[in-house]
DNA sequence: CCGATTTATCGATATTTTTAAATAAATCGA
DNA sequence: TCGATTTATTTAAAAATATCGATAAATCGG
């Protein structure tokens, strides 16, 4: 999977944010299971829009894949396009 | 090396502009050799006090390294910073 | 020394991003 | 069905960032 420079742009981006990288290390910590988008607002002190705002950044960036369940929502960490982020980047120090 | 928290946002916030990736990529095209910062300036459509602005946020991320030459100066890639970041980025896979 | 060149900084403005309150939409449980 | 719960959206504000012109600071060449 090859990104784009507008998509490259987009993920950083989604990561220049200490909220938004708390997000995801909680969706990592969850061990590749889902994580509970409940469970994401109480651990962050930001109102419940922003909180929802911030994620959807994450998800826009294709970082975080979402799936709704009922009322719920929940996400995992899209290692695909992590893994194609990385790629990119290690392209600039070779 | 460990690149803590706000570290990785400030590299993260550095990485999410166009022209700031251009000028990485610019950088990194130079094989590992040094950059003159006039170089850069031609390349992009941008008035000098901004693009000397966007520099300055990819030093201070420490993404480049800087010299001062004379009244020139020069950037090199930051491979130790970059790699460093790719690992927190792995992190978040795992 | 002096004018030209190169990069950095300052000040102002425009744009973007962050944030929260209010509200909507969807779903659950009783 | 109805009230409660969960998430998304809208609107508005405050905060941060991007941009440029003007200018400063340093250095080079003649």
């Amino acid at each position: 999977m090859i990104l784009d420079h507008k998509k490259v742009e987009r993920i950083s981006k989604a990561l220049g944010d200490p909220y938004r990288l708390k997000i995801m290390e909680m969706a990592k910590s969850s061990g590749g299971e889902w994580v509970q988008c409940a469970c994401i607002g109480s651990n962050i002190e930001l109102a419940q829009s922003t909180i929802s705002h911030h994620i959807s950044q994450l998800v826009d960036a294709e970082l975080l894949i979402a799936e709704k369940d009922g009322r719920n929502a929940k996400y995992q960490v899209n290692k695909e396009v992590l893994s194609a982020y990385v790629n990119f980047l290690n392209q600039l120090q070779s």
